[in-house]
DNA sequence: CTGGGGTCCT
DNA sequence: AGGACCC
């Protein structure tokens, strides 16, 4: 007798993701940072994205400025770390590459989340989670939690359970769990826990008497559909257990490219800002190049700090360019634009550009009457160019070419060595 | 003194 | 174009 279709055994997926990456990836290069409250700061050392468990203990809410924290990290014994890419994306190249091993099917969702198709029963499964774990601790060097489920929206819940209850050690197999405990843990968290809803979504459920998980998953999807979106539709579909958010294929590419940095000091004149927008625009064009792409619109924006209400200003403009490009020249001329839109006087905390609208180089036949005199330079004549064009100083690699102007440059006070991707910057290990 | 870079839907 | 979300 062949089981009903809903007892077949489907394929299921796998979220695997790293325990407080960022921490975790600085701790698996420095043992001393064990148990100890580590923080890594964002950008500009703006504020705390990833707390250790020892730092969440502290009470250290996600997303806390730096300068609020700063003046008791000493009797915490807290140590703040500035943000260090180049490591992370490492571990986390080392991470991918190591799930890839467990299921062909690996869709990488984050810097330190995958999903991954699996099969088998139960026992097999537990098993699997348990194996990639153990893997990922030995090879890599950074904990990891398993969720598995019929569903992304499940597997992700089921992820945070592990995490959040010792009793899994590490990976839950959502199906595993009695019916009356998953309920359970459904009642008892709000919505805002589930991926896709966030502060401005839970509050509208919440008018509808939307509170706990369990509530959302009970709710009418169509309702759900013509109240909210599609999207909304979706988790709730999936938290019953339909899939709906299929696995992504490998994505090539890019639809945007942003450029942009909060000041450590504001800029308030016209000519700060063309020194900043033109170091954006070489940025932007040297991207472009390495991808090799081209843009057809370039958007400019700039902004007054979001935490101070007063005198607010976001001054944008949008640039259809005249030809797909990705000539420094030209994008930079673009992103000037903005500059009439600048007041002098106003305290622009933050600046940027994005390109859109992007292609493959050359995949347009142009004709030569359209051509871009400056398209088939080779880079350091393109930056004479813009110095040439523009003035001294409004270009540069990095911060040199900006010397005397303002102080906006990225402010990483507390960077860790970049361990596994620099010669000069290996760890030692010392034999006894 | 409070980050930056994305996607999708309406 | 803007608003929601994600990490």
């Amino acid at each position: 007798m062949s089981k009903p279709a809903t007892m077949r055994r489907m394929p299921l997926i796998a979220h695997v993701d790293v325990n407080c990456f960022y921490a975790s990836a600085e701790r698996s290069f420095d043992p001393s940072l064990e148990g100890k409250p580590v923080v890594v700061l964002s950008n500009n050392d703006g504020c705390a994205v990833t707390r250790s468990p020892e730092a969440k203990a502290l009470g250290i809410p996600l997303g806390e400025p730096w300068f609020k924290l700063a003046p008791r990290a000493k009797e915490w014994g807290l140590v703040a770390l500035s943000s260090n890419y180049e490591l992370y994306g490492d571990i986390s190249a080392r991470v991918m590459e190591l799930l890839g091993r467990y299921s062909a099917w690996l869709e990488v969702y984050s810097i330190d989340e995958a999903f991954l198709g699996v099969k088998g029963t139960p026992d097999e499964l537990l098993a699997l989670g348990r194996t990639m774990k153990t893997a990922v601790r030995r090879n890599v060097g950074v904990p990891v939690c398993v969720g598995i489920a019929a569903t992304k929206t499940l597997a992700k819940l089921a992820n945070k359970w592990a995490k959040n209850n010792p009793a899994f050690d590490g990976v839950c197999h959502w199906d595993s769990v009695a019916p009356a405990d998953r309920e359970s843990l459904m009642g008892r968290l709000s919505v805002i826990e589930i991926w896709g809803v966030a502060t401005r979504l839970t509050k509208r459920l919440n008018v509808l008497g939307i509170h706990s998980i369990l509530d959302l998953s009970r709710a009418d999807p169509v309702m759900i559909r013509d109240r909210f979106s599609v999207v909304m539709m979706r988790t709730v579909l999936e938290l019953q257990g339909t899939p709906c958010i299929p696995m992504e294929e490998e994505r090539i590419g890019r639809d945007q490219l942003i450029f942009s940095r909060s000041f450590a000091t504001s800029i308030t004149t016209a000519a700060g800002m063309r020194q900043v927008l033109s170091v954006y625009g070489q940025q932007a064009s040297a991207r472009l190049a390495k991808h090799g792409l081209q843009a057809k619109v370039l958007t400019a924006f700039a902004g007054t700090s979001h935490f101070n209400p007063k005198d607010t200003s976001y001054p944008s403009v949008c640039v259809p360019l005249p030809m797909p490009t990705a000539d420094p020249v030209l994008l930079t001329r673009a992103a000037h634009t903005l500059l009439p839109h600048i007041s002098e006087g106003v305290r622009y905390a933050r600046a940027g550009i994005m390109v859109t609208d992007l292609r493959p180089t050359g995949n347009q036949a142009p004709l030569a009457l359209f051509e871009n005199p400056h398209e088939e330079r080779r880079v350091g004549t393109l930056l004479d160019d813009v110095t040439r064009r523009y003035g001294r100083g409004s270009i540069g690699l990095g911060h040199a070419g900006i010397r005397g102007g303002p102080d906006w440059t990225m402010k990483r006070d507390m960077l860790s060595p970049r361990y596994t991707t620099h010669w000069d910057e290996l760890p030692l290990v010392k034999a006894a």
